[in-house]
DNA sequence: AACCCGAGCTTGTTAATACAAGTATTGATA
DNA sequence: TATCAATACTTGTATTAACAAGCTCGGGTT
């Protein structure tokens, strides 16, 4: 096995591994080549492989016990929270078959609280987006999206019941979305959103708040969502860590997931 | 310095600057001493105290930068997911006075769905109890706890005003609450919750379900906690991870707090 | 058959050493 | 004075070496 020199070789060799996982070449629970197995094919001393497996199992990629081996971790757990929110893909891993109606797609003057929010004048013209979103058809959320003119203006000619203004942005025009604040309560169904979700009016809803933040905390999109409780719910797993963090493995195996209920 | 022999080495030394961190001898991005020092210092090769240092930085206690040395880090953020829902604690946090007010204490036979997440036999005897939770002298949330008899038994002495199930159970009967999982959701306020919380029937509340396991997997409480959205919501701050992991420090940095609403 | 022990594998710990690379200070130079 | 280069100090990368400790398995004993 080659290896390139730019780069530090303990990088490198924790890549191949990361990737060959990826690959699917090593499933769950299936023991990797010894560390020695590693410094022959790679030709580096036992150090570096350690060092890049201790990289792997940092990011709970691996596990290792002594005597035995390393082995692939399940990954499922550490990877829900980024897509927090990104309907689509919550859709996708609960097999349902996600799409978005839009409801409203207009401009208006950003009142108080969302032109401070959003860090426009108070006044100044915001894109305001009202979307439904369905899971195999079944109407499950409601939400209002609110953009500064500037990024607005970039998804007007998106197809935005296919793609998401996240992927949008990101790959058509290289504004990443960097942070995301979500504040988490209930609300009483407004009875135009009480139609769209087909619930009763008053009805209690989850209601989740997301800004999104670019490079320089700088405000992407504003967006309020409703979700129908009786569909969806969060599901968070919490895993103390006993003593000084030390003892563990430094994380407190942490999952925010949704849950979707079946339709009763 | 002298080092034990039991324990590892890297390990004792990264346990003594952590406690030197919590002691208060070093402040938040203060330059720890160098490698060489603790090399020195504790009689041992510079390998081993890389080890210890990484394992803090891991633990993202220090961060490190190559050319200037290693400096404590911000701490509060990683810290907050165990309290989760702890009353007291958020509540301290925030600066409040917390106080709960027993409202019912009673042993039930415990229904189809209880008797299912509490793992006994239904229409087996459980203890129910209901409290309201105030911040200054307001009530913030409503709970009803479900407890199997073993462990209701344990708490039925105890001044849950004061002290919590958590602590009774940890402390004096060395019960330890190893794992959490939490639903999210909202739900349409009771008459009799309503009157408790002050607020109209029918108000849409933040709904937290909360099953706590200890060791194996068994259950010790179920809880059921609706909080009054306009006092307090939860927030989630969520940074994205660019590329592989491994470029980054390896973790989202994920913080999920409670935020009291002053009262209107 | 049941038990124990050791051989041989694995990862874990630690040392001594060397050089690379990033940062800041110092001192010489233009 | 302003700029640049040398230097000293920091962390980062990497090697070679040895022993410890945990696990499996097979062979021998009881």
């Amino acid at each position: 096995m080659k290896l390139k020199s730019n780069t530090p070789r303990h990088r490198q060799i924790s890549d191949w591994i990361r990737e060959q996982i990826d690959n699917g070449t090593y499933h769950v629970d299936e023991k990797l080549p010894s560390e020695n197995d590693f410094t022959d094919k790679f030709g580096v001393s036992r150090v570096t492989v350690r060092k890049a497996l201790q990289t792997l199992e940092n990011e709970q990629r691996i596990y290792r016990c002594q005597g035995l081996g390393s082995f692939v971790a399940d990954v499922r757990s550490h990877q829900s929270f980024a897509q927090l929110n990104d309907f689509v893909e919550d859709m996708k891993q609960a097999g349902m078959q996600a799409s978005s109606r839009v409801i409203g797609f207009k401009q208006v003057e950003a009142r108080d609280k969302i032109a401070s929010i959003l860090n426009v004048e108070s006044g100044a013209l915001v894109v305001q987006l009202e979307r439904l979103r369905l899971g195999d058809g079944q109407p499950i959320a409601f939400d209002i999206t609110w953009l500064p003119m500037f990024y607005g203006q970039l998804i007007e000619d998106v197809d935005l019941e296919q793609d998401t203004i996240y992927n949008v942005l990101e790959s058509q025009y290289d504004i990443p979305v960097e942070k995301g604040c979500y504040r988490i309560e209930a609300a009483n169904a407004a009875a135009e959103t009480a139609a769209h979700l087909d619930v009763p009016k008053h009805q209690a809803l989850l209601l989740i708040d997301r800004l999104s933040l670019t490079t320089g905390e700088k405000p992407v999109y504003y967006q309020k969502r409703y979700y129908r409780t009786d569909r969806i719910v969060y599901e968070l797993k919490v895993q103390r860590q006993k003593g000084h963090p030390s003892t563990g493995n430094g994380s407190p195996l942490q999952e925010l997931m949704p849950v979707f209920k079946s339709p009763a």
